[in-house]
DNA sequence: CCCAACTTGCTATACAGCAAGCAAGTCCTC
DNA sequence: GAGGACTTGCTTGCTGTATAGCAAGTTGGG
């Protein structure tokens, strides 16, 4: 994941930048792999080639450290999703068009991305206190929210459309990624197979167009 | 959860029938908030009101405990499948109500059953390696997989079609459950809020209709 | 020589697992 | 049928290990 977050670098705290970086660097792999209470600040402290003492050094505590990864990971994320609205306001494409290209490029990232997508589910699971505090989450998601409904000229009397597109184009690409290890092997499908991955896209952008563009009503079953 | 799996209560394990079940009843629901780490087996006993050595003395260790969990949870989840598809099989309904049978009951058993898909998720993130060893996850996931492909009839040519939607409905299903915390509060959008549920519920089958039945073939973008 | 950038020593806490203890039966023998 | 031997079901004490965080120490550049 790139680096946008100047204020998490210099500014008056302690250490220098690089060993910030690299601290920071570490403990987001870290964090991602194993989660925030597997991972100890001597291992952080290690994996950045530092002693044990410096994560907490230069960033607090630990907990203050997992706040500040979430946040560089954050202001990436909305970095890009400000980037990929305005390509696609640019475009002037139609609207299947331009959805199959924000799900196409929304797969790409999070598969380019895997930190990202596990330090969310982490928080997911462990209630998102601290994703709680760190606002650009907020922001991305709103934007994507608004960037969707603007884009598809969706039914304003619907708000929630919107929001259930969202959703689902989220939890369409990222399940095969989160669930590699468990329902993917139960199911005898190996993520790593070439072709996977493209096929995936391809069935998750042909989910997508065709429910959003054909609009059926299909009544529950009782 | 309720409970199918004599051999983990009986035989001539240690520990009295009720207390091995008051002990998986704690552990289930203790490992599913909080995970495997954060989960201590002093905190086991005494929600299942017993002493903080019990659990080690019923199960042997804490790794054990947690394979007995997921043994139980899945023999559960099996018997639910087959069930499952039993009745599917006996309605002589059309494809589309079928799918929209399942899809509907499907997502009515995860809401019902928070604990089942929290486990997972803890498994997916920590590696699986646990769930590898529960061997009912590997038949209930075919047994699924089979079931959607017979009932809908599909394209035998291409195998990976039935294996696609079933990640679909389970992501589709799954995503709200699991970010209720995260993307949903990020979102706005209130889970508890009376009638999201069936919101979201109408909003996947619909989209997993008109994916399936209808078999658009979008061109991905350049 | 001094200050920032680290490192190392120390303490308190938490936890898993083992082993010894204990109470309430159950069986076996006379 | 009584009393001791033995089992079952559970509890409590103990030990080794891991870790966060603080405080004191060290080193290198300006």
């Amino acid at each position: 994941m790139a680096s946008v977050a100047p204020h998490l670098l210099d500014a008056d705290q302690p250490g220098s930048r690089a060993t910030r970086e690299a601290v920071l660097d570490a403990a987001e792999r870290l964090f991602a792999e194993r989660g925030f209470e597997a991972t100890s600040l001597h291992d952080v402290g290690t994996a950045a080639g530092v002693s044990r003492g410096t994560p907490g050094y230069c960033f607090g505590s630990k907990a203050d450290l997992y706040r500040a990864v979430l946040e560089r990971c954050f202001s990436d994320v909305r970095a890009a999703v400000r980037s990929g609205r305005e390509r696609a306001l640019a475009s002037g494409e139609s609207a299947d068009k331009v959805l199959a290209g924000i799900v196409s490029e929304y797969f790409d990232f999070i598969t380019a991305n895997p930190n990202f997508v596990r330090l969310i589910e982490w928080e997911a699971l462990t209630g998102g206190h601290t994703l709680e505090a760190v606002p650009p989450h907020v922001e991305a998601a709103q934007e994507a929210l608004a960037a969707l409904s603007d884009e598809l000229a969706l039914d304003p009397d619907h708000p929630g459309e919107a929001a259930h597109l969202l959703l689902s184009v989220i939890g369409l690409c990222w399940f095969p990624l989160v669930h590699s290890q468990t329902m993917l092997r139960a199911l005898g499908i190996d993520p790593a197979a070439p072709g996977f991955l493209q096929a995936r896209k391809r069935h998750v952008i042909d989910l997508v167009l065709s429910g959003t563009l054909g609009r059926p009503h299909t009544r529950l079953p009782s």
